[in-house]
DNA sequence: AAACAGGAAGCCT
DNA sequence: AGGCTTCCTGTTT
């Protein structure tokens, strides 16, 4: 399974197997200039909830990482949960991620003396880490390969719709049809900007996040992913439980209610329906389809009811 | 209205 | 044959 994270706490500050200053951070940097501008929200998706997407969303969303949440940090020392993990046995609504995001203000991280105590660097190297890590769950998400280089035009299409998806942004598959890897590579900011003049910058910069990811570190790029995911198509079950493994870019949609116990709830059933439609292939799929084939697993004692039925919410048999 | 429950049939590997 | 996907009828929240 996913060789969990290497103990970031003990990474220093550049033992990562990246050189800091590759493409990434431009990458990231462009994400910066690209989406934080004032303007740039023409589109409003349905949820007009909270506009937090852009880039102080996609640093936040990995300080939100660095939390105690996935237990990175919880060695630290005492400094984080006052007031989280509570008996919880009930639905608590232990807040996803956003809420207040848009501030933009980093001391919404919990413990907030914890970034001054780390240099610049070292939260640097556990973004670009995370950065990697989520390559490869989406990778194993979506059945490409992580080279985009690699990609056949229909996993262009994939790669964009799911990345359209995290990020919000609006649908350009269109634009970019029949393009394969190697040339949806090729093409420079400007040329994604004229195919999709409100999601192309941070398309590109997102690809370029990728290329070097890839390119950095052939190690699971050809051996270890290949056999572990490219085969045979992954069970619904399976692809659940990865949505669940990453709240920060996930939570919205899926997330835990009691992780112990294997209790989940899908917060956004058509968003979850429609990530299973991209790895499937299958662009009609809804909740109402996907709710049935996890009704299946009840017979199968894979997946059941909890014993106080909620709506949308579901529980693994056989947690952990 | 949306979620839930299952039967039935079809599709794909 | 297994694991969905699609469609459907009826019930519950």
């Amino acid at each position: 399974m996913g060789s969990a994270s290497p103990g970031l706490s003990d990474m220093a500050p550049g033992c990562l197997l990246l050189p800091p200053d590759t493409l990434l951070r431009t990458g990231l940097e462009k994400m910066a200039a690209g989406v934080v501008g004032p303007e740039k929200r023409g589109w409003s998706p349905s949820p007009p909830a909270t506009p937090e997407q852009g880039l102080s969303a996609f640093y936040l969303s990995y300080f939100d990482m660095l939390c105690p949440e996935d237990g990175s940090w919880g060695a630290k020392g005492p400094l984080l949960n006052t007031a989280r993990e509570e008996p919880a046995d009930e639905p608590e609504q232990c807040p996803v991620i956003d809420s207040q995001a848009s501030a933009g203000s980093l001391d919404v991280v919990p413990g907030g003396l914890a970034l001054e105590e780390h240099s610049l660097e070292q939260v640097q190297s556990m973004v670009v880490g995370e950065v990697l890590k989520d390559i490869e769950t989406a990778c194993k998400l979506l059945n490409i390969t992580a080279d985009p280089g690699d990609w056949s035009p229909s996993n262009v299409q994939k790669w964009l719709l799911w990345t359209e998806h995290q990020y919000r942004l609006p649908p350009a598959g269109k634009a970019f049809q029949e393009l394969g890897g190697k040339e949806l590579c090729d093409l420079s900011e400007e040329q994604f900007l004229q195919r999709s003049p409100l999601g192309g910058e941070v398309l590109h910069a997102h690809l370029d996040i990728w290329k070097s990811a890839s390119t950095s570190e052939e190690s699971w790029t050809d051996s270890e992913v290949d056999s572990s995911c490219s085969g045979q198509p992954i069970h619904l079950w399976q692809f659940l439980k990865e949505l669940l493994l990453k709240p920060h870019s996930y939570g919205r949609f899926i997330r835990w209610l009691n992780q112990e116990k294997g209790i989940f709830k899908i917060e956004d059933s058509a968003q979850v329906a429609r990530l299973w439609g991209i790895r499937k292939n299958r662009p009609a799929m809804n909740y109402d389809k996907l709710s049935r084939s996890i009704r299946q697993y009840y017979k199968k004692g894979i997946i059941r009811k909890p014993d106080i039925s909620q709506r949308l919410v579901y529980q693994f048999v056989h947690p952990i």
